[in-house]
DNA sequence: CTGAAAGCGCTAACAC
DNA sequence: GTGTTAGCGCTTTCAG
């Protein structure tokens, strides 16, 4: 039990026979009326003796804790997902470098049912909450909208947004995602063309759908509800669906996807079913994952810039909580990476 | 900016007409002495006031922070592998019912250098440290070795160990990991076997590879230099490992991987290069990953209880804080998954 | 059964 | 230039 005794302001001060005062701020570089040689003294005494400012403390007196809390969904293995993976390495990243610290939570039931995630606030154990993987489902998230210019409680929502709630957020242009695929299908030739969507309760599942529509429409391409199946954002889904979709639509050309996982499920069911892509069937995803470059064939997808989605939340969060910024809704372009999942349809068709 | 006003214990205290200290025990259910009319009226109060304790002085006052960290290796994505994902899991639940938060670090190069694993401790930003993925290059464990039965900086390393440095550790057991899959293997009547294993700076790819040439040597087999080769852990380093084997040593009819990741990179290889598992070459894992069991084919290995390392380890590591434990050296048991990527070779050979 | 007061480690207003 | 002091919100002796 050796319990290092740790060494305070005090110490230093006691050492150093400099006062309280003195000691702090020369240590908060708070220096200037302070005289070279008492700093360097201060300094080196500091120094000599290893001493680190207790966060405790200067938390206390700041009322801030310096740190920011991470809310992951309650999907099985969120900490082993790519697409989380991602933003959180983002936004640790990106906090790290502005010496804050990330704590990590997940909406399990429980946690929303006792509060806790006001408590996070409340109890000063965070200054700001970045909330990952949000739904319509999540009653808990209207907790947070802002009212007035409240900023009592810094939530920013990563790459999602909750229709009629006003909440901050940074996300990807999914409408944009759906019509660049579109156009691009139908800049192909394909005029019979599916969508596997999302989890219809994350709200840009529907943006994308509703560009993707949108696209097709212009075109004067028709998309029924057969053509339209939910994959649920998983590999498993979106095999599935790709199957319900050509029961229902033998003919179809092309689909896109909501995401790469499932055109890496789409994509896997279709070779089973002894289909080709894309000489069969065109299928496009959306991510643009690090898997996306090394699947067979190599996806074409929209690529959705998820890594920078992390870091602007990030630092729109800081903003918020330093009152640099009263609200944030900024939403991020996207552009088509063409690889080699989708080609013209066949002459035949 | 309706920051709304923060309450405190004086507040509850005022509006009850009782003194901090019996806010204080009451709140605290030390309220033996507190008659229940006092008792009762506080309580309504400090509810009607939605009072809640601030963290940051209650952890100045206890000399404690309530938090745990977890180190994580700066690996490109490390926040994106099941591996981690699961262990993280583990710790998260099991830190969160116990009542602690858990703060995430990753060891960049520059969080070592500025000594920030041990400014968690000395700037009471943690109480304890978790720390996975480690190697033997990480020289900063070193700074966390016990020295006598020092627990001012309590450590777990998990699911791995240095050998040489004494420190707190739980881990499965490779070497007999090694054995169960040797053992297997020669049960079925494999005679020329291979094995790649994981990164050499991992100490427990080394138990394993120990256990695996234990095995083969009792049953007269020998493994020589050019039946080992180094998969790294990644898919790709797998699947170059067993590419290596096969020109060194075309009659190899079975090889084991150190963990599942490897296996399936191995797999996809062999059929890439029109062999079949298990009927040309037996494959066996190690881990038991989820998609282990989805992989074609769903894959022998052996079970490695991730989660439950990760769970005694957040355990272990309150038992040191708490000071009901002066150290920790677990090894937890593995044992053998059998499903349908090994089988006995081929008669012909 | 209850309260006054000290102190955890730090910052900052204010005085010298 | 430097030091004294109050106070951040809480727990805990120690007196009543």
């Amino acid at each position: 039990m050796a319990k290092r005794k740790t060494i305070s302001i005090k110490d230093v001060a006691r050492e150093s026979g400099a006062s309280l005062t003195t000691v702090s701020l020369v240590l908060n570089r708070r220096a200037r009326r302070i005289s070279p040689e008492t700093r360097q003294r201060v300094m080196e005494t500091a120094n000599r003796l290893g001493y680190r400012p207790s966060r405790l403390a200067q938390g206390l007196q700041a009322q801030r804790a310096g740190v920011l809390a991470i809310l992951v969904p309650q999907i099985r293995r969120a900490f082993a997902d790519a697409y989380f993976g991602e933003l959180i390495s983002a936004i640790h990243e990106h906090a790290g470098e502005a010496e804050w610290k990330i704590l990590l939570e997940v909406a399990y039931p429980r946690f929303i049912e006792t509060r806790q995630h006001l408590e996070l606030f409340d109890r000063h154990f965070v200054d700001g909450l970045l909330c990952l993987g949000v739904t319509s489902r999540d009653e808990y998230l209207r907790d947070f909208a802002r009212i007035g210019t409240d900023s009592a409680r810094p939530v920013v929502v990563v790459n999602n947004y909750l229709p009629g709630v006003t909440l901050n957020h940074v996300r990807c242009d999914y409408h944009q995602a759906g019509r660049l695929a579109a156009e691009y299908l139908i800049g192909l030739g394909h005029r019979r063309i599916g969508l596997i969507h999302g989890a219809s309760e994350v709200q840009t599942s529907w943006d994308l759908r509703r560009g993707f529509e949108e696209s097709l429409a212009e075109a004067g391409i028709d998309l029924p509800a057969s053509r339209v199946e939910d994959g649920l954002y998983t590999e498993e889904g979106g095999a599935a669906a790709v199957a319900a979709l050509l029961r229902r639509e033998p003919a179809l050309t092309a689909v896109m996807t909501g995401n790469d996982k499932m055109a890496v499920g789409a994509i896997s069911a279709l070779k089973e079913s002894g289909r080709s892509v894309p000489d069969d069937i065109s299928v496009v995803g959306c991510d643009d994952m690090h898997q996306a470059a090394y699947c067979d064939p190599p996806l074409t997808t929209v690529h959705t810039p998820i890594y920078e989605v992390g870091r602007r939340a990030c630092e729109s969060l800081l903003e918020l909580i330093e009152g640099r910024q009263q609200s944030v809704e900024e939403t991020l372009p996207v552009y088509l990476t063409v690889r080699r999942s989708a080609a013209p349809p066949r002459a035949t068709s």
